[in-house]
DNA sequence: GACTTGAGTGAAGGATCACTCATATTCTGT
DNA sequence: ACAGAATATGAGTGATCCTTCACTCAAGTC
């Protein structure tokens, strides 16, 4: 059995140029993989990007899968406070509306980067990347708040409309139909929430 | 810049034994997808747990990346050939009630197989998988029929409706909520075809 | 039995890539 | 100005892995 991959930094950032090293890799990183995917990741091209040495790459990250559970933290820290400046806007909105916000700071959020979000999804069970699904946690939480506050559902509710949103944008960006797309992600989330009231 | 990959086969199998060789091949490659991802899929991998050596592998794959076409290809087709088993059966059933049957059958292949799903799901736009895409096509297809059958919708709903299920199965496989699973589905779907009628 | 062809083998070449380490540079507090 | 800490460098190392190729084996044909 080979170790599980280390995912936690090796040390922090003290100085300011140091923090920027540490961005650097991470954006570069993301950029790779949103270009070439898994395959064009590696630790070599991400420093070449960041425009760091490999060696102070390695000061900062035990492994590759560190820099991916950085990233992933970072996106869904980003998704997460995205939804919940929009949740904090609709208190007064009627459903349909509201949820049209909803998904579109979804769709905002996933058409940026879909080919990362995919990949890093894929690599979130690998690894265990606690840090990242700790945020992503509190995503689900925000959304099954808002669900229970209007009777329409709970948390199972609130992750079956993150999955079936994400299916549906991947979906779209990747044959480039996003016309109207927050609308007909409005449509599957709303038909779901009523036919699941009802229960049929 | 790299050529692009090739991923159409060297030859074909002309006797029995090359075809359960090929077959082998494609076997070992799902399954260690399955289990490994796209990390533990190497050619030496999978010539050893195919049961054969790695020359053998060469004389009907040109590389790593014709496998996964092959192998995309053959998900692809059995996922239609299901598919078209249901829309067969279901000729005369309500809509609800066709929609439940076609999304069992969405649940069971994707659930099979869930991780491998989304790998050749990620690796079909990077390489220029157009014969798993024509066997997509064709389910593509199927579906926008009945859909238009009913006149519930065309083309770009069946896409979206595909998508749509992907994601909502893949995230209940993921966290183990697969219960009423089918069920679920089925609300998303038939909310989204009510309310894009509707066109609100 | 000689010949042809399809099939299978695995050692070895060569490329990629993760990661280390000895050294150099820059910063920070005093 | 200076020492020590922090940061940065990049050639080098070793392991992994893709792919080729020279060769053997088996089955069918004449």
């Amino acid at each position: 059995m080979a170790d599980p991959p280390a995912v936690v930094p090796r040390k922090r950032p003290r100085q300011a140029r140091a923090a920027a090293t540490v961005e650097a890799i991470i954006e570069a990183s993301a950029r790779i993989l949103e270009a070439e995917g898994l395959a064009g990741f590696n630790t070599n091209a991400v420093a070449a990007l960041a425009g760091v040495s490999i060696g102070s790459l390695y000061q900062y990250f035990p492994g590759k899968e560190a820099i991916l559970a950085a990233l992933a933290r970072r996106e869904a820290e980003a998704f997460d406070a995205a939804l919940g400046v929009a949740l904090g806007e609709i208190g007064d909105l009627g459903t349909p509306s509201a949820v049209a916000r909803l998904a579109q700071v979804a769709v905002d959020h996933q058409t940026r980067h879909t080919r990362l979000a995919r990949i890093l999804d894929l690599e979130e069970q690998r690894l265990g990347l606690t840090e990242a699904q700790a945020a992503a946690g509190r995503t689900v939480q925000a959304i099954a708040e808002f669900l229970s506050d209007r009777h329409l559902g709970g948390e199972a509710a609130a992750l079956d409309i993150l999955h079936l949103s994400r299916g549906l944008i991947d979906g779209a960006v990747e044959r480039g139909t996003t016309e109207g797309l927050a609308r007909r992600l409005s449509w599957a989330i709303l038909g779901y929430l009523a036919l699941s009231r009802q229960g049929s």
